[in-house]
DNA sequence: GTATTATTTAGATGTACATCTAAACATCGA
DNA sequence: TCGATGTTTAGATGTACATCTAAATAATAC
């Protein structure tokens, strides 16, 4: 997972809500959809563009599949972020 | 200036690059490009997106244009990514 | 089996981005 | 007026991205 993706994946407004809602609770696409002014199979994609950037994670409950951040790699990233900032 | 246009910004190599270069010092076009594999008006391109997301700003020195980060910006800039990727 | 929930594929559209070469401009120093 | 240093424009290329509709596929619940 390189900056440049994580970067990436995080410049789509979209991609950002999606990184909020789920920074409250865990959430079914269904209950993203939403908040959310997309198609399913648009948010399909920028789910599938943050699981590449390894931001979030899915599993199966039932019908629904729900995602979660991975609080472990947000941190990481951040700790990233800041030391390329880091005058 | 949004987040999204300073982290579609920074989601670029090359120009991640020159913040690195601006982060020691403050530096010519021609400097820069010896640190670059890219030619002049690529380079005046990337130059103008990183000022448009206010990143960097510049000044005329004789024959010579001078780069320099903004550092309050930079610093600002931080910041909001914090806040955002905070859990 | 049928309905629900989601992913994936296909096809299409429109936009944006990175890059180059070549040439025109602009600014300054000598 | 040259030469040096950059910027900008023009034209071209190739790639990537966001989005949609429609349809196919997959997994699960009932």
């Amino acid at each position: 997972m390189s900056l440049s993706q994580t970067l990436q994946a995080l410049s789509e407004p979209n991609r950002r809500k999606i990184i909020d809602l789920l920074k409250k609770r865990e959430m079914s696409v269904g209950e993203m959809l939403k908040h959310l002014s997309v198609t399913m199979p648009t948010l399909s994609h920028h789910l599938d563009v943050l699981k590449r950037a390894d931001l979030i994670s899915s599993r199966r409950e039932g019908q629904q599949i729900i995602y979660s951040l991975n609080l472990s790699v947000v941190e990481e990233i951040t700790e990233q972020i800041i030391k390329f900032l880091k005058i």
